[in-house]
DNA sequence: ACCGTAGAATTTTTT
DNA sequence: ATTCTACGGT
C-alpha cells in the first residue's frame, strides 16, 4: 500500500489519522467535514500535494475552487512549498475568478466580444439605475437594490429573463427590466459577477465537446468552504464532475453564515446523495482554542436542529474559565474592552494577536473613539478597497472606454470628470442622439462633435486613447491615461489635502499595471501573456474588478484587530473579545422571530467563540445608544446557552430565571427601562396574536416597542394604548 | 455646474 | 446619531 510508504515521508508526516485518512482517500468523491481550527487549509494542499507526488494527478489535470483570492493565494503559496512542480497549468482560483479565465479563453463560443468587461456590484448598480431612468420607471415602482438582488437571485438559479413568467405585475415589471439589463449587458459587451459564473456553466452545458474537454482533463475537483456555495456553483461543479472526476468538498455547516448572499448548506447533503457518498470524513480535532472555549462553543451549537453533527476535541487542557462582562452602557463595555486590552499587552501579548469581534460595523464607532482616546492602536477591517475608490474607478473607466468605446456605462463616468464643461444639458443631448440614431453613447457624441467643441474634445481624447491601446505596453498606457485624461492634475489642484493624496492612489494605479502579469494573475493558459494590446487591458481590467485588493487599513504596527464575526471567519488570536452580545444586536433583532435565522445567528456565535486560542471575553451594554436613540438591552441567549460552570463573571452575576433553553438572565434589572418589555419577549396581542419584540425603546415619556408578529408582519407599538400581553 | 440641505435608511460580504 | 442620496436652489 503506497499509503505506508507516504505516511513516512514529511509531506505526510505530523498529520492525524483523520487527517491522514482524508489526504489519502482514494480518487473518488469525497466530503471533508472539517471543523473550525481542524487543519481544513492544510489538510486540503497537502491531498493536492500527495495527488501529485504520487502521480495520480498532474498539475493541469486539478482544478481548485475557493472563495476568496485570499484563500487563493494561500493555498498556491503553501502548494508551491510543498512541491518541484510548476503549477502554472493548474487552474486554482476563486470561483469567479476560474470562470473569467474561462470565458477569456471561450469567448466566441461564450458569445462576448474579448474585450468584455466585468461589472462589480456597484457598477451594476449604477447600470441598473441608469436602464431604469432611460425605461421611465421611477425608482420607487422598481427600487434598484431590489431589482439588483432579482436579477442575481434569478441568475444564481440559472434563469433568464426569458424563462421567466410571473402572474402579478410587479414582478413582471422586474422581468421586464431583468430582459432590458440583459440586453444592455450584451450591447456594452459586459458582465456582472453572477454572469461569469452563469455564462460559464452555460457555455460548458450547451456544448458537449468542451464539456468533454474540460471533463478529461480536470480529473481532480477540489472545493474550499464548500458550506457557501450557491445553487449555480453547485451546478457548475457537479457538471464539471460528472465526467467521473473526483470531487473533494471540504466544509463545516457549523460555519455557514452566508446563507444571505445565497449560500446554500443544503449542498452538502445533496452532494453526498448526488454523488454516493455514504459518509463525509470528519476532521474533529480541534488545533486551536483551550478547552473551555471548544466546550463553550461546542454546547451554543448543539443547539441547532439541522446539523450533519460533528464535536471538536482538543488535545490542549481546559485553559482560562470564559470571562463575562455586562457593562452598565456602551461607552462602559468598550472601556472594560479597552481596560482588559492594556492589561494583556502589560502581560507581553503583543496586540495584533488581540481581536474585538462584533455582529454590526455600526457598534465599532464607539470601540474606535474608546482605543484612541487610551491610545491603543487599533486596525479596522472593512470599508474601501483599492479598486474600489472613486479616483481609480474613474480611471479604470478611461481605460475601458480605450479598449471599448461603446462602454455607455463608463462613458457617463467620466465624461465630465475631470469637469470638462459638459454637464447634464449636454450629456442628455447625446443621451437623446444615442437613443434616436440607435447607437452608443460614443458614437453619439462623435457625431455629435461637429456642434461642440468640448465634445470634440472629448471624443479626440478618447480616440488618442484607443488608438494607443491597441499598440502600447499596459503600464504606458495606464500612466498616458492617467496623465491625458487630467485626472491627475484634477485632484493635485484640489484645496483638500484628502482630495490631494488621491493623486497618490492614481501613481499607485500606474505601479500596479507596471507589474500586472496576467499569467501570473491567475495562471492563465491559452490566454497571451502580452502586456501590450487589448487584450492585456481587458485583463488587467478584469482583475482590478475580481480583485479588489486589500481592505484592512494601513498594517505596519502592532495593533488590536477589530472586525466583525463575518470578517473573522478562518482567522485565529490568543485572545478574542466578542462584544454587544444582546438580544436584538447578537442575534439580530430582524432574526428574532425566525427560527431559520436564529440558527444562522447561532452559527455566526459558533464562529466567533472558535476565534480565540487562549482567552476569550464576552461582553455586553446594558443600555446602547442606536439609532440616535437609547436602547435596553438583555443578555444574549447564546451566552445563556454557555454551561455556568465556564463562564467567570467580571461583573455582578445577572440573575438567572427559567431552566429552559433561552436564560433571560439579567432581564429583571435592565428590562426596567423598556417599561417592562426587551427584545426577545414573547408576547401577545388581541388583534395580531403571538409575536417577538424586537426592540423596545423610551420616547417622550411613553414606551414603545416593535413587534414582530410574523405573518401579521412588524409592528410598532405604543404600550400605553396597545393591549400587548407578556406570554411567559 | 456646484453646493447645500432635507429625507431616508440602518446585518452580515465576496466576487 | 450618522451617513448617504436625491433634489432643488443659486
Amino acid at each position: 500500500m503506497f499509503e505506508e510508504d507516504f505516511a513516512q515521508t514529511p509531506l505526510l508526516s505530523g498529520l492525524n489519522p483523520e487527517q491522514l485518512a482524508a489526504v489519502t482517500y482514494p480518487a473518488e468523491p469525497l466530503l471533508i467535514l472539517a471543523g473550525a481550527g481542524s487543519g481544513k487549509t492544510r489538510v486540503l494542499t497537502t491531498r493536492i500535494a500527495w495527488l501529485l507526488h504520487t502521480a495520480q494527478a498532474q498539475p493541469h489535470n486539478v482544478l481548485a475552487v475557493t472563495f476568496t483570492n485570499k484563500a487563493a493565494k494561500e493555498m498556491r503559496t503553501r502548494l508551491g512549498a510543498m512541491v518541484s512542480h510548476s503549477l502554472r497549468r493548474m487552474w486554482l482560483g476563486t470561483f469567479h475568478g476560474l470562470c473569467h479565465r474561462f470565458l477569456r479563453i471561450h469567448h466566441r463560443e461564450a458569445d462576448l466580444p474579448p474585450s468584455f468587461q466585468v461589472l462589480d456590484s456597484a457598477d451594476q448598480l449604477a447600470l441598473i439605475k441608469r436602464l431604469l431612468k432611460q425605461a421611465g420607471i421611477s425608482e420607487e415602482a422598481v427600487v434598484p437594490r431590489v431589482l439588483q438582488g432579482f436579477i442575481n437571485a434569478q441568475k444564481e438559479n440559472g434563469l433568464r429573463a426569458a424563462d421567466l413568467d410571473a402572474p402579478d405585475p410587479h414582478t413582471k415589471r422586474l422581468i421586464a427590466c431583468y430582459a432590458d439589463y440583459e440586453q444592455t449587458c450584451r450591447r456594452e459587451g459586459t458582465a456582472d459577477f453572477a454572469e461569469l459564473l452563469l455564462r460559464a456553466y452555460e457555455v460548458l452545458n450547451a456544448r458537449p465537446e468542451l464539456l468533454a474537454h474540460y471533463q478529461s482533463r480536470f480529473t481532480h475537483i477540489l472545493v474550499d468552504e464548500f458550506q457557501d456555495t450557491n445553487a449555480l456553483q453547485y451546478r457548475w461543479l457537479t457538471l464539471l464532475a460528472g465526467g467521473g472526476a473526483a470531487l473533494c468538498a471540504v466544509g463545516d455547516d457549523d460555519q455557514s453564515i452566508y446563507r444571505f448572499r445565497g449560500a446554500r448548506v443544503g449542498n452538502m447533503a445533496d452532494l453526498m446523495t448526488a454523488f454516493g457518498i455514504d459518509a463525509p470524513v470528519k476532521l474533529e480535532q480541534n488545533y486551536r482554542s483551550a478547552g473551555n472555549i471548544l466546550a463553550a462553543a461546542n454546547a451554543v451549537i448543539a443547539r441547532n436542529r439541522k446539523r450533519l453533527g460533528k464535536n471538536l476535541r482538543t488535545g490542549a487542557g481546559a485553559g482560562e474559565p470564559i470571562r463575562f462582562y455586562s457593562a452598565a452602557d456602551d461607552a462602559a463595555e468598550a472601556r472594560f474592552i479597552a481596560g482588559e486590552i492594556q492589561a494583556l499587552r502589560q502581560e507581553g501579548l503583543p496586540l495584533a494577536h488581540m481581536a474585538v469581534l462584533y455582529r454590526s460595523n455600526a457598534q465599532s464607532r464607539i470601540l474606535e473613539q474608546t482605543l484612541f482616546a487610551e491610545r491603543i492602536p487599533y486596525r479596522i477591517y472593512g470599508g474601501l478597497r483599492f479598486y474600489e475608490r472613486a479616483e481609480i474607478k474613474h480611471a479604470l473607466a478611461y481605460l475601458r472606454l480605450a479598449v471599448h468605446r461603446d462602454d455607455d456605462h463608463a462613458l457617463l463616468r467620466i465624461i465630465n470628470m475631470p469637469p470638462r464643461g459638459i454637464g447634464a444639458r449636454t450629456v442628455e443631448q447625446i443621451q437623446q442622439q444615442a437613443q434616436s440614431a440607435g447607437v452608443s453613447l460614443f458614437a453619439a457624441a462623435v457625431q455629435l462633435a461637429g456642434a461642440s467643441a468640448k465634445i470634440a474634445a472629448f471624443v479626440r481624447l478618447i480616440h488618442d486613447l484607443h488608438e494607443r491601446a491597441q499598440v502600447a505596453d499596459l503600464a504606458e498606457l495606464t500612466a498616458y491615461t492617467v496623465a491625458a485624461s487630467g485626472l491627475h492634475d484634477y485632484f493635485a489642484k484640489q484645496k483638500i489635502p484628502a482630495e490631494r493624496e488621491r493623486t497618490e492612489n492614481l501613481d499607485e494605479l500606474v505601479n500596479a499595471a507596471r507589474f500586472f502579469r496576467p499569467e501570473e494573475a491567475a495562471g492563465w493558459d491559452g490566454v497571451s501573456a502580452d502586456t501590450a494590446g487589448v487584450a492585456a487591458v481587458a485583463a488587467f481590467l478584469g482583475h482590478a474588478a475580481l480583485e479588489a485588493g486589500d481592505n484592512q487599513a494601513d498594517g505596519g504596527q502592532d495593533a488590536v484587530q477589530l472586525m466583525t464575526v463575518h470578517a473573522a471567519k478562518g482567522l485565529e488570536f490568543d485572545a478574542v473579545f466578542v462584544s454587544g452580545l444582546e438580544e436584538g444586536r447578537f442575534p439580530g433583532e430582524q432574526s428574532l422571530g425566525d427560527a431559520e435565522a436564529i440558527e444562522e445567528e447561532r452559527r455566526l456565535m459558533y464562529v466567533a467563540l472558535t476565534r480565540a486560542k487562549r482567552r476569550l471575553y464576552l461582553s455586553m451594554a446594558q443600555q446602547r445608544m442606536l439609532h440616535g436613540m437609547t436602547r435596553t438591552g438583555v443578555p444574549s441567549r447564546f451566552v445563556g446557552e454557555i454551561p455556568e460552570n465556564l463562564l467567570h463573571f467580571l461583573s455582578p452575576k445577572p440573575a438567572r430565571r427559567g431552566a429552559g433553553h433561552f436564560d433571560r438572565f439579567g432581564a429583571a434589572q435592565t428590562a426596567a427601562a423598556g417599561g417592562g418589555f426587551y427584545a426577545g419577549l414573547r408576547v401577545r396581542h388581541t388583534k395580531f396574536g403571538k409575536g417577538v419584540v424586537l426592540a423596545a425603546r423610551e420616547a417622550g415619556g411613553s414606551v414603545r416597542v416593535k413587534v414582530n408578529f410574523g405573518s401579521a408582519g412588524i409592528k410598532e407599538l405604543d404600550t400605553a394604548f396597545a393591549r400587548l400581553e407578556m406570554e411567559d
